[in-house]
DNA sequence: GAGATAATCTAACAAACGCTAGAATGTTTG
DNA sequence: CAAACATTCTAGCGTTTGTTAGATTATCTC
């Protein structure tokens, strides 16, 4: 059975190169951003801020590993995820990547800076307060993303509009904020600027991936 | 926030350093293997087919990628997955892969000698007919893997002493055998000598993981 | 058709990786 | 304590990868 260990080789192969392909700092964020929704070069490139030439690179061996589609619309190219698995991967990797590996525990705790950390806000207690009107849960990420998908009763408004819209939220009831998901900074913000303005404001960690992850509806429009 | 950048990369940075340690032909070889049983260095490097030293070398990256662990006896050492989650993470790369590149369904295709590729057997339905003693179910892995957990109601019988023992086998009923799961040979040639011989034999596809991956239980014994 | 814009391709180089072979370590056994 | 064995460490190699910069392609707009 000489020819099966070519056969195997080739098939260990295959997968090593897709996982390959997943497996750099650069195209997970790409593939976190394309999470949220499809988007065009330039704007990965701004969000994950690396250059448009490198932002590229990094599409292609994507595409390459058939993880994400891309499609031309004019002078733009939209890329998106080739699959929802995909996006499901990514939470899993960072999931057990954050159960396992200290150095990245450690960063996250750095990233809430209010190291209060306390109370790891329940996701299925915010759907049910939610639903309920009891809390107000707020989306901040572009409005793009909003559109894309978003948590069931969630209200849009991005980070970049939150200082001019502050009258919109009630003082009366929590706000709780999400963004992308745990790496994402925006909520992080969103919350500093709403308690330093005297809102009851908390984070939640998920994001639209996580929250699907979980098994809870996501809502488009 | 410029802050901000700095730990995000190092996020990400983490998540990427555990990926690629997943990300490689022969360490997803290693993986499958220790998601069989816990084994000794100079096994997996023999099961996999490389040298000791190399076997070493990769060990060494997945153990720092808190991936598995590793335990001395004696002389020896016994590495073993870190995590459930890691065989659960291992069984869905390969799903996606199989199912989004086409390189490796060709791979898989050749694999199946007989290309009736037909029917691809059913795990709950097996589960039934296993439980109804409709059908053997034949383990023709190592012996010690069998050990760690099996498939229920299997029957151990490892490859290397088939021919020996065909005795023990039913001519009145089918026999589904299967190994280590879709990248391993074992089980296509134990129903091809069974085939040969004039028993009604099949593959099931299925290693442990993919029937605890889906939902199904493992006895150990 | 000229100029502007979005994206990709090419070339180049340093850094990281996969593999091999020789030396070294730790443990058991006589 | 010496010999045998399992495993790891070190050094070296060719190859692949991540990144940058310059040239190129495709599309839109005037």
């Amino acid at each position: 059975m000489r020819e099966g260990r070519e056969t195997k080789d080739l098939l260990y192969e295959q997968v090593a190169r897709m996982t390959k392909a997943i497996g750099s700092p650069k195209r997970l964020e790409l593939l976190e951003l394309l999470c949220q929704s499809e988007k065009r070069v330039e704007l990965l490139a701004e969000q994950a801020q690396i250059s448009v030439k490198l932002a590229s690179a990094h599409l292609k061996q994507l595409k390459l590993a058939r993880l994400v589609d891309a499609r031309r619309d004019g002078k733009y190219v939209h890329y998106r995820l080739a699959d929802e698995a995909v996006a499901d991967i990514w939470v899993r990797l960072r999931m057990l990547a954050e159960e396992r590996l200290l150095e990245l525990q450690m960063g996250l705790r750095s990233l809430a800076k209010t190291p209060d950390a306390l109370e790891p806000v329940d996701r299925r207690a915010v759907f049910g307060k939610a639903k309920r009107g009891e809390v107000v849960v707020l989306d901040v990420r572009p409005e793009a993303e909003y559109a894309a998908g978003h948590l069931p009763f969630a209200r849009s408004i991005p980070l970049s509009e939150l200082r001019r819209r502050l009258n919109e939220l009630p003082r009366s009831k929590p706000i709780v904020a999400y963004c992308r998901g745990p790496f994402c900074l925006l909520a992080g913000q969103a919350v500093e600027v709403l308690q330093r303005r005297g809102f009851r404001a908390l984070r939640l960690e998920d994001g639209v991936a996580e929250w699907r992850f979980h098994g809870l509806p996501v809502e488009l429009s």
